[in-house]
RNA sequence: GGGCGGUUAGCUCAGUUGGGAGAGCAUCUCGUUUACACCGAGAGGGUCGGGGGUUCGAGCCCCUCACCGCCCA
């Protein structure tokens, strides 16, 4: 005997270990098999699964699920990335809290060897909780971005990229991470509504002749300004166009220029240009020829050594070294002092904050390296719009055009530790000088050359290759950490030259961008895995990652794969607290799925997550809901448990094609109409429509009715009916567990071992197949049965029969087809609907409550129950409501134009619903009469 | 300021070529009939945000307004 419920805590973990033992999770090896593969969106290595982790897995595995019973040959790509702001910041708190030392003090070299050690022990977490969830991924596939293989790929990507001119090195600005001391992408830059001030400065020209008053929500960048512009049709100052300003404290002189930025009804019209510290500024500072004038280092501070670009004269002596909110202050102060504080407005203003640091970002100059994002999205745009890649729903393809067809080369470098190195490796110049006319050549470190290899053996060549264009044949030494230390060693030793590396990292997305090919095996590998399965069947992601990581896959996919990287990719939606809130650790509604695991399962878990994941909206995640799909699974357990009660089995040889009672023809068409619904929903994306056509089989249809309509042929004395309703019942609940099976795995697979003796497990099971069963005869005669019942059972509620009170029905102007199906069904009828006797008669008997089934009335003789005032007030309500719908069909067919222009199928349909109503009309009136002086 | 999405039953949401408004939860009534009270039977509840238009016909298409949310500047 089965248990009285499903025991989650004890079975997921074992189902999970005899599935991942049986190689269930691995691609067949059939090279008939249709491939279909996924790759996972990789977690970081320093993540924890959340509530939208748990959503966008259930999806794939879901459809990996289904796709896998279908006998596809499926790999669903595992692995983490390596996070690097995000896993070094990490690191580096764990060392603070350890009280030792710094990652600057312990050198790179340990401090890398100590992250991989975090790594090792406790990065991935992730991935284990995703099998609480039951994903089906093929772990022994599992990748990591910093894996020696993919750190290949990364290589070769740098410097083919490179070699196309694709990667380049540039100055310019970057949003600067001061706290981090590195450049960050504008993703990962978050604008902020801030309170800030807008003070309003007076700065006089240079001549004597007057001043002019700007407006800056960041004093302290004066000292770095080149120029103030105005607008070249304002009339109000053309006349200063061309004019010198001194600028205040910095003591130097500035232009006044003419550029369409100024806006002349922002504040006086007057704006001034910091081309070093704000990206509007520096396109201006281009097209006027302005300087590039750098106030601050690297930690936003006001210089305090020269950097080579003059901003250091310009800064008083006591500000040198002055923190930026400090230097604000000073010089609010010192403006106020000299008289040129004019105005301070209080203004609201978007300020950037960095979304792992949590401070002010700066734009700041530096040298970083770029790729050509603009060249690499044109092929990445046209694989969208020729429909190579679909993007479902397909509304976000919207957004991704409008982000690629802006796109911003992409900075690629961080100053960090943690990540793939760049393959880059600098050597001193060759100067040619012409002294004393004689030639001489001489070493310059300070604008180097630059050799991009895979290795540093290549790099060695190349750079021999650079030398001896000069006829120089130097001894080429390195690999130095640091440009210093290859001066170093070059001084020490004159006829050789010293080859310093790259410090800088990649960007992590730059190696997350080539993922579905990298975990692959590309370059090397078996050429079968990559062909075979790239490119991926779909991509399944949140829409907050589609600039991130979908657009840079495309680019990257089709540059080196000439294949778009995916055929579909499924945005899916943000998961949010039952109020609609986004969840944050610092509103701390945050739901944590594992806990949900544990209370409910996984199963009941998943299920709430597919069943609410309707394409473009928000899905709200509470208890209660999750509670329903526990239900759900019980509900489920409980109808396998009646069947092994019932003695339901599958016989070997069992055909549901040659089933002959209505019942189980009835049962087996209305699966197979399920799994065409459920096929059509996953095929199409939509996972809640699948989710509801599998649960509205199961509960609705099948325990509610089939196992209710059974209950009398299995304990019925017809051994005959009772054997196949015996192998119907079993096999079609066989098939509810096959369709319920990639959304709640667990629980179907222990039902499926428990009820029968298999011959393989469920997750490797082939997907149901039921073409041919549909059974529209069948389907009508049990609807018919259904609405029979349902109108008894109403009958009696709003009568208030007792409901154990066993009465007649007697069925009045029966047709001869009723009267075959009330026989037909006679049990089943007085069972359900609690009847003692079912009769067929001519004429209604007295103190009846009546309803109307088609052409026959049915009448319970409730002599001395009946409140006849009750009745008649029941029957014309119910006349009402037909009037009510008789007068709109009436109206409608009476309308020309319909009957003229509605296509023929409907307007039949209008009339025959017309005349079904009028006949219900004319009964129930007929009814009424004969309660009337009742 | 630009773009996108949303507004349907008390709550959360479905509603795919325009042709009788649905589900789950909640509420109310009844019920322990040997699968299941994590259950069963039944009921109530919506001028589909407002206005206008196209159409024989609009929750669905078009315009407009209001409110809410997200992304980008």
């Amino acid at each position: 005997m089965m248990d009285k419920t499903f025991n989650p805590q004890d079975a997921e973990t074992r189902i999970y270990e005899a599935w991942e033992q049986a190689g269930a999770f691995q691609p067949i090896d059939d090279d008939n098999a249709e491939a279909f593969s996924i790759v996972i969106p990789p977690p970081n290595v320093t993540g924890r699964l959340h509530i939208g982790h748990a959503l966008n897995n259930t999806l794939q595995d879901t459809l990996v699920r289904y796709k896998r019973m279908l006998g596809c040959s499926v790999l669903w790509q595992p692995g983490t990335d390596h996070a690097g702001i995000a896993t070094q910041m990490v690191v580096e708190r764990q060392l603070s809290q350890e009280g030792n030392i710094s990652r600057r003090d312990m050198g790179r070299d340990a401090f890398i060897e100590r992250v991989w050690k975090w790594k090792e022990e406790s990065g991935g977490a992730i991935l284990q909780q995703l099998r609480r969830l039951g994903a089906s991924c093929d772990w022994s596939r599992e990748r990591f971005t910093l894996d020696e293989g993919l750190s290949k790929a990364v290589l070769k990507v740098f410097v083919e990229l490179h070699e196309q001119g694709l990667i380049y090195r540039d100055k310019r600005l970057v949003n600067w991470d001061p706290h981090f001391q590195t450049a960050i992408s504008d993703l990962e830059v978050e604008n902020k509504e801030t309170q800030g001030h807008f003070w309003h400065f007076a700065y006089p020209l240079a001549d004597g002749s007057g001043e002019l008053v700007v407006a800056t929500t960041r004093p302290e960048t004066v000292l770095g300004d080149c120029a103030v512009a105005v607008h070249p049709d304002d009339e109000r100052y053309q006349h200063l166009i061309g004019k010198m300003i001194k600028l205040p404290i910095a003591d130097v002189e500035i232009p006044v220029v003419a550029d369409e930025h100024a806006d002349p009804e922002q504040g006086t019209g007057c704006v001034k240009i910091t081309p070093a510290h704000d990206f509007n500024d520096f396109e201006v500072g281009k097209r006027n020829n302005l300087p590039l004038i750098n106030i601050l280092d690297r930690e936003a501070r006001l210089l305090s050594e020269d950097d080579g670009m003059g901003g250091l004269a310009r800064i008083p002596a006591e500000w040198r070294g002055m923190d930026r909110f400090e230097a604000r202050k000073a010089l609010v102060a010192k403006m106020e002092e000299l008289g040129f504080l004019r105005e301070v407005e209080d203004k609201t203003i978007q300020q950037p904050y960095g979304d792992r640091s949590g401070v002010v970002i700066e734009p700041w100059l530096t040298d970083q390296w770029y790729v050509n994002a603009g060249e690499l999205a044109k092929e990445a745009i046209a694989a969208v719009e020729d429909g190579r890649t679909t993007f479902h729903p397909k509304t976000w393809e919207k957004t991704y055009f409008e982000w690629m067809r802006n796109i911003q080369p992409w900075c690629v470098s961080r100053q960090l530790w943690w990540g793939h190195r760049i393959p880059a490796w600098y050597g001193p110049s060759y100067q040619v000088e012409e002294r004393d006319g004689e030639r001489h050549l001489a070493l310059d470190h300070s604008s180097p050359q630059t050799f991009v290899a895979e290795s540093f053996e290549d790099a060695e060549t190349k750079a021999r290759a650079y030398y001896r264009e000069f006829g120089l044949e130097p001894e080429v030494v390195g690999e130095f950490e640091t440009a210093r230390e290859a001066e170093e060693a070059n001084s020490a030793a004159p006829r050789a030259v010293a080859l310093w590396r790259d410090e800088d990292v990649l960007d992590t997305w730059f190696s997350s961008a080539l993922w579905p090919f990298s975990t692959l095996g590309w370059p090397d590998d078996t050429p079968e895995v990559v062909e075979k399965f790239y490119p991926t069947s779909v991509l399944i992601t949140a829409f907050d990652i589609i600039f991130f990581w979908v657009a840079r896959m495309m680019m990257q996919g089709l540059h080196f794969m000439k294949e778009a990287p995916f055929k579909d990719v499924y945005i899916h939606a943000l998961v949010r607290d039952e109020k609609g809130q986004k969840m944050s650790k610092s509103k701390g509604n945050v739901i944590d799925p594992l806990e949900l695991i544990d209370e409910y399962g996984a199963d009941a878990v998943r299920f709430t997550l597919a069943a609410q994941a309707g394409q473009g909206r928000d899905i709200r995640m509470s208890k209660e809901r999750v509670e329903g799909y526990r239900n759900f699974g019980t509900k489920l357990w409980n109808a396998a448990r009646f069947c092994e009660m019932n003695e339901c089995v599958t016989p070997p040889d069992f055909d549901p094609k040659s089933v002959t009672n209505t019942v189980n023809k009835w049962i087996l068409s209305e699966a197979a109409a399920t799994v065409k619904a459920i096929n059509a929903g996953l095929d199409g994306f939509r996972f809640n429509d699948a989710a509801a056509a599998a649960y509205r089989f199961t509960w609705n249809v099948f325990c509610d009715w089939h196992l209710e309509l059974a209950k009398p042929l299995l304990q019925g004395e017809d051994e005959a009916a009772k054997a196949e309703t015996r192998a119907t019942t079993a096999y079609v609940l066989d098939q509810a567990l096959k369709m319920l099976h990639p959304f709640m795995p667990f629980v179907t697979e222990e039902l499926w071992q428990q009820t029968g003796q298999r011959d393989t497990q469920l997750i490797t099971a082939s997907w149901p197949q039921l073409d041919g069963l549909e059974n529209a005869d069948a389907t009508a005669e049990m609807g018919w049965l259904i609405e029979l019942i349902t109108d008894i059972r109403r009958l009696r509620s709003e009568m208030n029969v007792p409901a154990g009170a066993q009465i007649p029905l007697i069925a009045v102007g029966a047709s001869a087809e009723t009267a075959a199906r009330l026989e037909r069904h006679q049990a089943l009828i007085q069972r359900m609907a609690r009847l003692a006797d079912i009769g067929v008669s001519d004429t209604v008997p007295p103190a009846s409550a009546q309803t109307v089934l088609g052409e026959a009335t049915l009448a319970l003789p409730l002599e001395g129950v009946i409140d006849f005032a009750a009745e008649r007030a029941r029957i014309e309500k119910e006349l009402s409501k037909l009037d009510g719908e008789i007068m709109r069909l009436e109206k409608k067919l009476g309308n020309e134009k319909f009957v003229a222009n509605a296509p023929e199928a409907v307007v039949a349909e209008q009339r025959e619903k017309l005349d079904d109503y009028k006949n219900q009309k004319t009964k129930m009136g007929e009814a009424l009469e004969r309660l009337q002086g009742m």
